[in-house]
DNA sequence: TCGATGATGTCAGAATGTGACATCACCGAG
DNA sequence: CTCGGTGATGTCACATTCTGACATCATCGA
């Protein structure tokens, strides 16, 4: 299967952010983001459902990730809300990985309405599996969802303190901190 | 300026929300809801800038309106929380006016991941416009968005109790019992 | 009476997203 | 070695969403 260039989905979605950075999302057309990845437009469509999930990459498999992490903290003896700061956590090392990704993603996404939905609609889905994560391991459902939801809002607090002022700071910092704050309480 | 049935907006509305509860909302077409609603389908966009926007009519109004529900609280003498629950109560009373509307809403929105981010984008909008009202009456900003994404939180909770088991319970019923609970905390 | 106004209709077209079918390098069975 | 299966891609056609430009025409005010 060596026909083509490995990794196209890669490609389109690196493409899709970085041209969405400059000239806008609404105003690349799928098409040219097929273009710069060397691909047709429909084989865009069979890498992702639609022009946003591009924006979006690996959401499926970073919610079974996210869902192990929060886990085998619970299992180490994590309280509920240590585990699932452990899975928001874990979400900061992976941003880290590619910091100009992350970069670019924080600037474009709230910018445009129908990402910024997106984006809430999986932070949903997070909380979601860690909770259940949590649950999993015999943690009450309403004391899981309390704390997946008060780590995502640390999530969302460091994000927005990181990207108004990242001052040499890297994002796993930010939201350790963000992290102590809320222990704090 | 009579020369067609008055309130098309308000027919369109109803229609892209009755269709979309009875086939879908993937697969009713603008086309249809403006046929339904006796108008083209250019003028549905002269109403709706797109869509999805039928489904959340009034939406501009409404943040005037419970910014001016939390300013008068707070005029009151209310606290941060109690002047955002008060928001809050007001759009249960809003809904409670229409009962077939938000029934049919809330049974088609959380259905449809277009629809749930434009959804949860909403309810940040009505978060910042409740705790923008509370600023300007000198509350202070952290303590501003905290009532506000409390009773945000108050809603939302109530919404799903209310959706899951309606029992003759009115909505802003409901509301008030969530509101009561997170007063007890 | 008559021109301005404003809501609507008509038409053309770009962009998103999908179904159906064709192509062709690679891989494993025989 | 060859030959058919597999999988990723290309090509074509099309429904649907959304926008721009221009036309129509009842009503209102000068």
């Amino acid at each position: 299967m060596g026909r083509w260039e490995p990794n196209a989905r890669g490609r389109l979605a690196r493409a899709a952010l970085v041209l969405s950075a400059e000239h806008g999302y609404e105003s690349t057309t799928v098409a040219e983001i097929a273009a710069a990845a060397g691909v047709t437009e429909r084989t865009f469509y069979r890498h992702f459902p639609d022009k946003a999930d591009a924006l979006f990459p690996d959401h499926d498999a970073l919610l079974g990730r996210l869902a192990d992490v929060a886990r085998q903290a619970a299992v180490d003896g994590a309280s509920a809300l240590d585990a699932a700061l452990a899975a928001v956590g874990d979400l900061a090392t992976m941003a880290a990985a590619e910091p100009e990704r992350a970069a670019l993603s924080a600037r474009v996404v709230p910018t445009v309405p129908a990402l910024a939905g997106r984006e809430l609609v999986r932070q949903r889905a997070i909380a979601d599996a860690v909770s259940g994560a949590l649950a999993e391991r015999g943690v009450r459902t309403r004391e899981a969802r309390l704390a997946a939801e008060t780590a995502l809002g640390v999530w969302r607090v460091a994000v927005a303190e990181w990207v108004e002022a990242p001052e040499g700071r890297t994002l796993p910092e930010v939201v350790a901190a963000a992290a102590e704050a809320v222990r704090a309480l």
